[in-house]
DNA sequence: GTTCATACTTACCTTTTTGTACGTACTTAC
DNA sequence: GTAAGTACGTACAAAAAGGTAAGTATGAAC
């Protein structure tokens, strides 16, 4: 359409085709932070350590499986480190490792810049005369 | 636990208390924008205007009915504007609005942290030593 | 005149995700 | 002795998301 788009035809393929296809493992890694609790589970944990009851309580309406299941995932893919006391009742700590800070700073800014704009965002679902079906 | 963690219980509270709580509107939105096209498809129109078919080239896996369903929603959140021109054969053009294109910027960041730190993610998992029973 | 391309919609079905309710094991509080 | 708190696992059910195949309208190419 435009040469701008043409030009870079080539170093788009390059540079990031790769979350484009399917097949790839970054797909599989983009679910486990965008799915229901992942993004806000890493974002709770930057905030500091926390047992299992405390996220509980911080992420309203997450099930005790659900929760469960997310860091096991998260804690699978090496962004979370989870430390158990062999006391009881059971005391667990959940806590980022490096590599999960990292990710779980990008997906702060995300949250935060949704947060931020939510004003606007909601303004321009006003005005785009786009009706959601559902919701 | 840690007093870092007691001496900012409020200033968490006050700055984002909000994705935490379920009814928010920004649980919505960060929905739109996690669900399994919502994303990619910002990210691709990041590089320029595209016509439906482009899209569904270039975003491998896609169906007809969930690129259309994904473009609407995010054309009723005000993140993409449609464009068409009655013509035969139907010639539409999607394009990000000023909005969209922040957004899809702060996404691009997160795709991109995936993509480049794949090898120490795929490395982490090796080493965590807990399994994910599915994938 | 049959096929192709476009940008969709619709009905229907499958898969994935999420939730609910319960069980476990042990201890402290009432 | 009954309830509550802890951190889960598990069976089952519900809901949501996604996919498939077809249809629609129109004209252009073969």
């Amino acid at each position: 359409m435009n040469n701008i788009n043409q030009s870079n035809k080539l170093s788009e393929q390059m540079m990031r085709g790769e979350v484009f296809s399917d097949q790839c493992p970054s797909r599989e890694i983009l679910k486990h932070v965008t799915n229901r609790w992942g993004g806000l589970v890493l974002v709770a944990l930057l905030l500091g350590t926390h047992r299992f009851s405390d996220l509980r309580r911080k992420l309203s309406g997450v099930s005790e499986k659900m929760l469960a299941q997310t860091l096991q995932t998260l804690e699978a893919d090496g962004f979370v480190m989870r430390v158990s006391y062999p006391v009881v009742p059971p005391h667990v700590e959940y806590s980022l490792t490096p590599l999960g800070a990292e990710l779980a700073k990008q997906v702060e800014l995300l949250v935060d810049w949704i947060e931020i704009n939510l004003p606007r965002i909601l303004d321009a679902q006003q005005t785009s005369g786009v009706a959601n079906r559902d919701e």
